[in-house]
DNA sequence: ACTCAGGTATTAC
DNA sequence: GTAATACCTGAG
């Protein structure tokens, strides 16, 4: 396949650090000019920018700008989002300040449902690496640039994997949680196409949390950050739990807090963008 | 040696 | 229902 190439001008919310660094994905590397280089689905793209220039280049099984378009949640107007959240209080303003480049991609749902299940009780690096050896030894090769790429596995593909090859790949204690998923899929005990279809938002997220190795955060994770594109759930995890106590709550031990409480400020506070200021939270107290 | 990291499943009240 | 506990692995 031939490189493809596309290019965005004066798009107002788009910098890669926040987008590829914000915790969503697991594939984007940094290069050392700058730009981003990872996969998603059956392509690989280079991501730059120049001061009002966005630039698309890569290998695309379809056309580029559709591919983009779709992928980095283009038709979204995220200006917007911003100016409704920052307006509910100072701490929302300033992580959307620090965040102001954020924007939620569309990535493939099966693949959102492993790298999560990975994510479990485990560090980014670890994660990234997991990942990309899963990728590698039952993905397929797309070359580029002199460099070899592996696109995430496919159901099928991980069809005859075993749990004890798994463990050999570094999965640890998930290994038996990717095999049981896999086969629950395969097996259309959880049917995805339906899913994406599904407007009911609880009723997918029940569907989510019967797979093996997905809990509470995992399955709004996958609501959030895969083409299932649900705003309104509210991903907690050690960070969310640490900041909105921070912010809003004031309890001596964080851990202690009280899930419930924290589900309740986030619901009346940012309602139906719950997710979106997650996300800013998340990612202005884990880095800032 | 020991703790910690994008939690979940299991077990025990 | 809710609380405690084990759990691969590897980096600091």
């Amino acid at each position: 396949m031939k490189e493809q190439k596309y290019i965005i001008k004066n798009i107002k919310t788009f910098e890669l650090k926040d987008i590829f660094d914000c915790g969503q994905c697991f594939r984007w590397n940094e290069q050392e000019d700058g730009s981003y280089t990872g996969v998603f689905e059956e392509n690989v793209l280079n991501v730059s920018k120049t001061n009002n220039e966005i630039i698309f280049k890569g290998i695309c099984k379809e056309d580029i700008k559709k591919a983009v378009e779709k992928y980095f949640d283009l038709n979204r107007n995220y200006e917007e989002i911003k100016n409704k959240l920052s307006k509910i209080d100072e701490n929302m303003k300033k992580s959307i300040e620090y965040g102001k480049g954020i924007r939620i991609l569309n990535q493939d749902l099966w693949e959102t449902i492993i790298s999560f299940i990975i994510s479990a009780n485990n560090n980014i690096p670890r994660i990234k690496g997991i990942i990309e050896r899963l990728s590698k030894k039952y993905g397929k090769e797309i070359d580029w640039n002199g460099n070899k790429y592996y696109t995430f596995p496919t159901a099928e593909e991980l069809k005859d994997v075993t749990v004890q090859e798994y463990r050999e790949l570094g999965l640890g204690f998930r290994d038996i949680r990717l095999y049981e998923t896999t086969h629950m899929i395969l097996d259309k005990k959880v049917n995805l196409e339906e899913m994406q279809k599904n407007p009911n938002t609880m009723e997918v997220r029940e569907q989510l949390l019967s797979l093996s190795g997905v809990g509470p955060k995992v399955a709004d994770c996958i609501l959030l950050f895969s083409t299932l594109k649900r705003f309104e759930v509210f991903p907690i995890d050690v960070w969310v739990r640490r900041v909105m106590n921070d912010l809003y709550i004031h309890n001596q031990d964080e851990t202690k807090v009280n899930k419930k409480e924290i589900e309740k400020i986030a619901k009346e506070k940012f309602g139906d963008l719950a997710g979106l200021a997650q996300q800013y939270l998340f990612y202005w107290r884990r880095e800032a």
